[in-house]
DNA sequence: CATGAATGAGAATTCATTCAT
DNA sequence: TATGAATGAATTCTCATTCAT
């Protein structure tokens, strides 16, 4: 009853609103939100349905942090991606590609982040990590235009273009039964870089069919 | 034999079937499938739930009509656009600039169509939804692609892009409030058609009639 | 506006009447009373939903009728064998005979003059006319105790058992699929008639093998 | 680790359990099946209708392990009459009176057994139960057969109708109002053993112990 | 008289959230 | 802190009954 918060202890906590957050993702990318019950969570963490509300307010808080945390790892790939000393339109067929693979992975994840949730609260999370994603991209389309790289052209569009492209084009194949094969995959990928290359107007850079 | 159906009353039936229709649509662009319960409905008609169950069998029946109807007539004005003789590209840039605008008007229905809803069935319907409005960029790409205006690609995944992009971008105005102004809406319109344009790699066909 | 009755349209109500109880009787045979809802009975004799309430105040008088009438009927039939000048153990036989295997051709009606009906309403007529039924065979078997034919025992309850003890029978095969031959129907009935006979005490009389 | 199940808990909850097929029990046996919905049920133990779902997974199961509950305990007491080394005639009686003055205490539970259930799942248990009655009392027919005790028969049949017999003859009184006189149970109880004796064949040996 | 659209009171079921232990 | 039983509001769907035409 009188306890003390050792470190260990700390630890214990931070692990356990971890491990319910990577519990929350398995599911919903699993089955989607629908799968994601606070029922469901708690038994995949092994912890009692009252425990996730020591870690989480609520079911939507929990869900936002899901979201932003993913968002979050996602961005700092794509900046990694996108910051370096190459031409805009390399450096965004890497983001694309980049993107695009990992969210093949987990596809109902990336699914659920365009998806509309339960609730409003996680409605404006999920609006929020758009626009997010939607920065990464305008800079870098941003940038191309100024560099000439690129033809002038509404660079937030495009953005949200970009973003919109390849979550369709990731999210079809969710719907679509069959395992993912590995090199359907890597041409889906490919060919969704290759759209957006040619979509930001970076007809001549786009050509290098063999990339590392 | 006397008190059969009289002109009135069937038009009054259809009219009731297209009402309960008419707030579900209603409903959903304002709050998303969320909003829309069998309840709500019927208060927005102003009938009670169980009349609801005269028009249709089931919730999960009511959404999917909702669905195939605005999919049946918009695919109609699409195709009336792409099936003309006219360059691929000119025809791409008015069936999303045609789609576009339009779905400005309805937001959150044009949402609907990437959300996951929370019910299987609608969910399967939405699915085909999407695969028949891939089907229309599809056909359109291939042709232009056969004619030598776009280069080779895979036209089912920019199809998909094309449906993922303006659906995306179309959708982020809803999260910003404010009633969209006019111009705004002419802008963006414009900035999607020609981000898609670009995208096909329809280049240098792409600057007709007023362009800036 | 200004109808007189005339006899045809007496005889066309006299019609209806019966056409609904028939239908009704059609629908609970088929399926129990879990079919015999009121929109189905309207469907199944033409008229509307409505038009039902102009015969009957309400599903559970129309039920009580069904009931009441069917079992007048088979009472009449059963009074007509058991009054007549014959030993009470061939009567009883008979009896018993005839209306098990009628009960055989309509199965699930059988079933439901026994069965737990929705209605309160319905509940009192049912045991009334299971007190009916009853009646007949306690009169029997007390002219054959009077008589000697039959030892001493509870007329009203040899009665009661007689009657569940042919019902519990006839209802066993509904359960099971697969329709009903003749030469099994036969069968079932001789040896219910045949554990009746026994049931009364009424040993000696009960063999006459091939009976007509 | 700390709060873990106490034994306290574990039998509150075992008594949750108990108290729902209980009071399921109570209400049937009081209405019958109409009057037992999730809501009266939850009403009736103090419970909340949700809670009711924390220990059986639809109404449908409910039922069907009270039904199955209910004729387990009911054919154990009956395999220790009729499994006894004594003549067929005497145990089938015993079974019987035994049967017989139990249900007498729960009439309308009883009565649920005949009674057509709305839930087909439930309907399913319904028949296995009384299948279940009905191998009791044909295996000791057939014995009493085997052993010259009773007359030739169809077994199944007069197992059938011995079942049925009884139930209805104990039915009956449940609709007559006043609670059941001591003295006329046992009545009763007795005319139905005799009855089922003599329906079996079983005429000269039935008259045992301090027949009237 | 007939029609059948509409009513509206339930019924079963789900699940985020709370709280005594 | 952890537990998980309990809550209770919300949701979909059914159907006997009514009533304007």
């Amino acid at each position: 009853m009188a306890y003390k918060r050792t470190p260990l202890m700390q630890e214990r906590l931070a692990d356990n609103r971890e491990r319910i957050v990577g519990a929350t993702r398995l599911l919903i990318s699993r089955g989607g939100f629908r799968e994601a019950s606070i029922a469901a969570v708690a038994h995949e963490v092994g912890l009692s349905t009252g425990a996730i509300y020591r870690y989480f307010p609520s079911k939507a808080a929990l869900f936002v942090e899901l979201l932003t945390a993913a968002v979050d790892s996602e961005i700092l790939v794509l900046r990694g991606i996108t910051d370096r000393p190459l031409p805009a339109a390399v450096r965004l067929r890497e983001a694309v590609e980049s993107f695009a693979s990992r969210a093949l992975k987990g596809p109902h994840l990336a699914y659920a982040f365009i998806v509309e949730p339960t609730d409003p609260e996680v409605e404006a999370a999920r609006i929020l990590c758009r626009r997010r994603f939607g920065a990464v991209f305008e800079d870098l389309v941003r940038q191309g235009v100024r560099r000439g790289e690129f033809p002038a052209q509404a660079a937030d569009v495009t953005a949200a273009c970009i973003v919109g492209a390849f979550t369709e084009a990731l999210v079809r194949p969710i719907a679509t039964e069959g395992p993912s094969s590995q090199p359907a995959d890597r041409k889906l990928v490919r060919a969704i870089a290759e759209f957006c290359q040619r979509a930001v107007g970076a007809a001549a850079t786009a050509a290098p069919r063999r990339r590392a």
